[in-house]
DNA sequence: GCATTTCCTTACGCTCGCTTTACGCCAATT
DNA sequence: AATTGGCGTAAAGCGAGCGTAAGGAAATGC
């Protein structure tokens, strides 16, 4: 990660946001904020942060909800806060998806442990690298250029976004979301119609077949994923 | 946790005891313990075991009572002794708060099998929870991928819920309720129905057998087990 | 400004997973 | 023995989601 990790912090309280922008800038990470859980869901998905800071105690929804909501499309690494000998809670919360907790309040040193430890398990995906190959494709970012056993093939932007989205997590599953929010934009976060057709698309050129993929992969309801090997 | 486990037993039959205190320091934990149920609770909340066995059938006072006691206002694992056939005894005590039991004669693995994976709860800051591995299973969440020996398998959305569920809580009983609160929702909290459909494909498809099953173990009335090890 | 590419929209058939319904089994209860 | 309730399986219906096609709008490139 060239840029800086950012941080989204979901917290009604502004005390405590406040805190918490102090030290997760000290550790020189970028901060963005939601004072709800509905809010920071959304933020989520259009800001597609490295780490969410999810506080429990949130007036608009319960902690499990937000986790369960996020984690319907994103794998991005969640850390709770949590009031102490809120044991029962903590445990709902890491059952529900959550990656780590701590307890308020908390020491400074031990969130930006905790916070590091989680950023680095993420790090291991190559973001920025400009070159993607996957088997017989070979996706240049830079150029704009795919290659299917050394021959080119001509994508058009959106085809190529979606391509080269899905061979960044090569192996793994992108959910709808994903790929709609970060292409397409928020707005459209729930047209998977569109993701229907550039995937029609990209199968096509690729000389892939829906019924019997050696590409593309549908997860029905979910997304899709690039085959790896 | 850096301190061996301190594991309260609560129990009036001292040969039991006594051999309860070579099976638990056996698996290197350190024992607490207690003759009546109130004394239990009392040292509940003195000494702050990680965790609680308790004998249902105690001189003093009736199994559920205690449990509901410490619950009040404590998260401890509580582990329950029974006797066999006392099923209803057995639910009512999970209902109660509970969170698993061993039907008295008990084998000494399982038991300590049984502490672990309540002890496991307590401590579980997960260090990758985007990989589940259970014996010969691995649950990907990340990927939404389950392989068994290496080898894919298929399941639906709702089928790799169920047991990324379970796996999250691998070893540990994980009722109806919570299983069909958290994947179809609260309105749906009763219909055991689809849980047995669910379980029924997964199992297929795993090529397990609920007869003599090697992965997935139902707990007659409560809900049920991912074998560990 | 015009031609061309690219994208959005609309439409439709189809598959597959979920729900529903039904039934047989076993064990515990009477 | 008869009954009941929980569990497991089988099978059918249905609807959501997927894939494909094609025409028109919009953006891009010259």
């Amino acid at each position: 990660m060239t840029n800086p990790p950012r941080i989204l912090v979901i917290e009604d309280d502004t005390s405590i946001r406040r805190f918490l922008k102090i030290v997760i800038e000290s550790g020189g990470h970028t901060m963005l904020e939601a004072e709800r859980g509905r809010a920071g869901i959304e933020r989520t998905a259009t800001d597609a942060p490295d780490l969410v800071i999810l506080d429990l105690g949130l007036p608009d929804m319960d902690g499990k909800s937000v986790i369960a909501s996020i984690r319907e499309w994103s794998q991005v690494p969640i850390l709770v806060l949590s009031v102490r000998d809120g044991e029962a809670e903590k445990i709902s919360a890491l059952d529900a998806g959550a990656d780590d907790y701590v307890t308020k309040p908390f020491a400074t040193g031990e969130l930006l442990a905790r916070v590091r430890a989680l950023l680095r398990k993420r790090s291991s995906i190559p973001t920025d690298v400009s070159e993607i190959v996957s088997g017989p494709l070979r996706i240049d970012l830079a150029a704009h250029k795919v290659t299917l056993n050394g021959k080119d093939t001509q994508l058009t932007r959106k085809e190529f976004a979606v391509l080269a989205l899905l061979a960044r997590h090569a192996g793994r599953l992108v959910a709808h979301k994903q790929l709609l929010t970060t292409i397409w934009g928020a707005a459209h976060a729930n047209d998977a119609h569109y993701l229907r057709i550039a995937i029609g698309n990209i199968r096509d050129k690729l000389g892939d077949d829906a019924a019997d993929p050696r590409y593309i992969i549908t997860e029905p309801g979910v997304g899709y994923r690039l085959v790896t090997e």
